[in-house]
DNA sequence: GATTAGTTTGCAACTCAGTTGCATAAACTT
DNA sequence: AAGTTTATGCAACTGAGTTGCAAACTAATC
């Protein structure tokens, strides 16, 4: 727990019961996960308190969200490092065939030409394919 | 009604008063609009037949649909040659002041290199930030 | 260690986008 | 005109996300 609980203070968490479990399920997965994911890892468990604890998590950087297009938004643990500014983004990928969504960390979002006087903030790049597990 | 027939057949969908009415808003329109914009544009309308007669659209590929993370679903014209392949895909623009969604429709999405045995049907890419109107 | 103040959790209940089923209306077919 | 297909309108539902409030917990102080 010690780790965990290391993980949560140094992004300024409060390290509760709940979210060190919540943190050890996101750890432990190679995908990003939705809400109802997330929830259907507990025996019994609150949406409502889950759902918090991913706003708390996203707020203080420790994961970032995507929106693959699903209508479930889906949540994936940030980089030590990370601070979710442009330059931290990379590439989310939405794999058709087993429909699950993950982050392609290595690749970095391609900067963009914007029209004069057009402004970033933030972006947000799916690509949907296949991925190579369901590439035969 | 004729110009706005024509194009409706040109995409092999059977011109009714509704559709033409939807295509004329659409037509008319600077940013994308959802669902709920749309039904507002009407005095008396039924959710329903707009929700269906955008499926049909985006179906025939008349028009795109961009998930800009609002929540609800926007949708634009496609040019007239797009069939919303991979290489006729853009870059969209949603303004954090005005709230509203662009196509950047002079922009294309930039190719990647996905990693091997990775392959590609489509895109979304959606910037976020300040347009150029409300910058100043 | 009891008292208080602040934070977190759990439950109920709600919003809002999207969707389905079914019955009626309109448009084509012969 | 009768029958078939297609489009429209209404009701009702799903599922993700959200809010309010009260109970449980934590931390800080006396």
């Amino acid at each position: 727990m010690k780790d965990t609980d290391d993980k949560l203070t140094s992004r300024n968490i409060k390290p509760t019961a709940m979210r060190e479990l919540v943190l050890d399920i996101l750890t432990e997965q190679k995908m990003a996960i939705s809400l109802s994911d997330l929830e259907q890892k507990f025996h019994k468990s609150d949406k409502v308190t889950l759902y918090r604890t991913l706003k708390t998590f996203e707020e203080k950087k420790l994961i970032h969200s995507i929106d693959d297009g699903t209508g479930a938004i889906k949540y994936a643990l940030c980089k030590e490092t990370c601070q979710c500014h442009p330059e931290d983004l990379h590439v989310h990928f939405f794999c058709l065939k087993c429909q699950h969504t993950f982050c392609l960390s290595d690749i970095p979002i391609p900067s963009i030409n914007l029209p004069v006087n057009f402004s970033v903030e933030n972006i947000n790049m799916v690509v949907k394919g296949v991925c190579s597990n369901c590439n035969d």
